[in-house]
DNA sequence: GAGGTTTTGGACCAAAAGGTCCAGAATTAA
DNA sequence: TTAATTCTGGACCTTTTGGTCCAAAACCTC
């Protein structure tokens, strides 16, 4: 009809993602996200609405890259118990890793937030949490079929627990834990399964 | 000498610490800390230099507290394994109370925040976490003399697992867990202390 | 009471915040 | 070509930010 857009509306999401994921939502400026985002204020206010709805954009943004590195990746095939510990062990491995950057979990940083606290937030926190409770508890299921995890423990339990365990582990290593700590953890939380 | 400080610079500063508790460092203005010190600006930077600066004694002031509210509790006389227990219950009863505000403790959102990380407030928060490993070894170690744990687990671990634990705690009722889930997490972290 | 010293409240400041506006550029449909 | 429409860059606006300044007030010592 007019005037087409002049850059990729999901890259320039996902750069916004990127730098609310970053710095949080009260630290990160329009200006910076202007400046990162590679686009004018104009265009951000046009396509975006305003910091609060972008930001709740790259939230959704967020939620689904945290699909495809944490759900997708314990749905994967093979041993599921085998699957469980390489994906806490690769997350202990990545969080000591002292070259990146190590940045809080969009989650668990909105969940203690409190500012940033619109209801909508607040809906696609709990969602989140639960599509993960979800998938360490279809994981559980598999090993309990494969017989690999004889229990009897109620495995929502479990699940949650692991869900737990996964924050926490992000919240260890943002507070100086070093990668032997974050596996002492791990191998902690894993022997509560059975 | 001269004219003398018309307010309790404790009880001020206390004021603050609740203030930045609350809020967090950078939704914390100036302006509300001087409307809920109760002090007028000027007082506020003669007194304590800068925000940061208060921030950080701010910081202190809860660590203070902190070791009154947990760790001179896990100090307490009586059996060792139960004081644990009882901690943790009251924690999750706090928690999932929604009455209280739920507010996230300071040390952990320091540690996720980021952008607020001078190296005088990184230092606070590792010495913190490392009073707490302590003051939870310490309580292990008494329960291993009464023989009511018997393990052979290394009991630095357990108490660097139980820390973890406590600051999982928190993140998982700002997520939206309630009481009853908050007590699963916990007994299941109970367990794997033998 | 006078002199010296510090605190106080409020006016003030520059910078940065989130957000709007608009003239012009770029496109499509006619 | 032109008309209609949308996008773009940057100037601009208001509010808020952390922080300073200063005259007046309050105290202590002499």
């Amino acid at each position: 009809m007019a005037r087409p857009r002049e850059f990729d509306r999901n890259k320039a999401l996902h750069l916004a993602m990127e730098t609310f994921w970053e710095l949080g939502y009260e630290a990160t400026s329009t200006g910076v996200l202007v400046s990162r985002m590679g686009i004018g204020r104009s265009s951000l206010y046009a396509t975006f609405g305003s910091k609060e709805e972008l930001y709740a954009e790259a939230m959704d943004s967020y939620v689904r890259d945290l699909r495809v590195r944490v759900i997708e990746r314990l749905e994967a095939d093979g041993p599921a118990l085998e699957i469980l510990e390489d994906f806490f062990l690769s997350v202990a491995q990545r969080r000591g890793s002292t070259d990146e950057p190590l940045r809080c979990c969009m989650i668990v940083r909105a969940s203690i937030s409190g500012t940033d606290q619109t209801p909508e937030i607040r809906t696609r926190i709990k969602k989140t949490i639960e599509e993960l409770d979800r998938a360490f508890f279809k994981l559980l299921q598999r090993a309990r079929e494969e017989g690999t995890l004889k229990t009897n423990t109620k495995l929502r339990d479990s699940a949650r627990f692991l869900t737990t365990t996964f924050q926490a582990l992000n919240v260890a290593a943002l507070a100086g834990r070093d990668c032997r700590e974050l596996r002492e953890i791990i191998s902690r939380a894993l022997t509560t399964l059975d």
